[in-house]
DNA sequence: AGATGTGAACCAATTCACAGCA
DNA sequence: TGCTGTGAATTGGTTCACATCT
């Protein structure tokens, strides 16, 4: 089949990279277009998201032929062409596992709600904190924390595709597990703790310590004080 | 100067790459530290870091030649010669700018203050917020919350090199310009935001949406429902 | 014998520079 | 003319496979 409409770059594996840069150009775009820009070039965007111009255009050829040579991108098109290719058209069903100061952070960060991310359910395994009714998404509407036991009832019930792990370290594999068991096949873990997970799905990690760690490691270099 | 003492591979450029992974070998090597291990492979080492035994190898060959050939690693030591080279050694001065959920999340973090993050202060915007006593570090120390016309005087007075952004994006530039005037010189950025700063000022940012939204990327791909 | 440390081969990502189109 | 889209060149990172040393 020679003559495949996909526009002969698209389909079949965007890189890593780029994919992680996607919605970062989807936000700034958002802005844009609220602000009623119409147009922009790849210099304005790439500045705008703090990237080069030639890895934007790179990124953004590969997910088809979206600009007009001499012009630019049409914003509201181009952010639609994102979102479509995030899957942000879909609305996401989450569940948090453990629900402390950090876990209380996420569930009514407006982030989430806005793009398509709507928390289903909630876990803790404090008895204390458990029928806890917790502010999730933009509406007003609230979540109510549910007892470690019926995590799987939670996932199954939410019909919950991914699954946050904001528990401390030494819980973290078995609710990984358990997500898993239930059905769960994206995981973002904030716990830090290195998960095991069968293939297929999916983990990312976001430790806050190690961050921190990375800018020390760089902060020490500036200063050539103690060279022993 | 043929014959410099300095392993011929370490001083000057670990990759970056292995810099992100070294405070993951440091926290599996302290953790079998103080489990009693005394020594460990780069395959046991790597198996519970999550990697290869390749990899492993390879970023430690850039800190230098800390392995027994048919041994493997002694682990206090190579846990020691790690901390070293992050700079985990020295105790970091860190101010929070944002105390919200996140920011809270972040003050009373268990994992800082044993790595050699203090907090040193905390900043909002909130006048109600203000003068609230937050624990942060381990031995029930607390912080107070102070005016964000105070953001400089806490940077100084704090001498701190570090600064996290907490807030709201529409926020966070403003946050970023006002923590470098004051002498900050790596920034670890939870604002939605791009941020720019002067050269020699480094900036990581983690970005909770952004980390959904590529696990989105990769659930979607993996049920081909809706092939448009 | 057994595991490290490392050159060489490989693969992914970025940058360059310009052909091609509006 | 001006800006996109993309091959080619380059840089950075990973994997392989084995010489080297305890």
């Amino acid at each position: 089949m020679p003559l495949s409409r996909e526009t002969e770059a698209s389909r079949r594996g965007i890189p890593e990279a780029t994919v992680a840069r996607l919605p970062i150009y989807h936000r700034v775009l958002a802005h844009l277009a609220e602000r009623g820009v119409a147009t922009v070039s790849s210099e304005e965007l790439a500045a705008a998201s703090g990237v080069t111009s030639a890895k934007l255009r790179k990124d953004l050829s590969h997910l088809g032929s979206y600009g007009t040579r001499g012009v630019g991108y049409d914003t509201e098109y181009l952010v639609y062409q994102i979102a479509r290719e995030l899957g942000l058209s879909q609305d996401w069903r989450v569940v948090i596992v453990g629900v402390g100061n950090l876990g209380h952070a996420l569930a009514n960060y407006g982030g989430f709600a806005s793009r398509g991310f709507r928390v289903v359910g909630l876990v803790d395994a404090d008895p204390t904190r458990v029928g806890e009714k917790i502010p999730a998404g933009r509406d007003g509407e609230t979540v109510e924390v549910s007892p470690l036991v019926e995590l799987e009832n939670v996932v199954l019930d939410g019909e919950a595709s991914i699954g946050v792990i904001a528990t401390p370290a030494s819980a973290a594999q078995a609710v990984c597990d358990r997500l898993v068991a239930a059905g769960v096949t994206s995981i973002l873990n904030f716990a830090p703790a290195v998960l095991s997970t069968p293939v297929g799905v999916d983990v990312r990690k976001v430790d806050l310590a190690t961050e921190l760690q990375i800018l020390a490691f760089h902060e020490q270099r500036k200063h050539p004080e103690v060279r022993a």
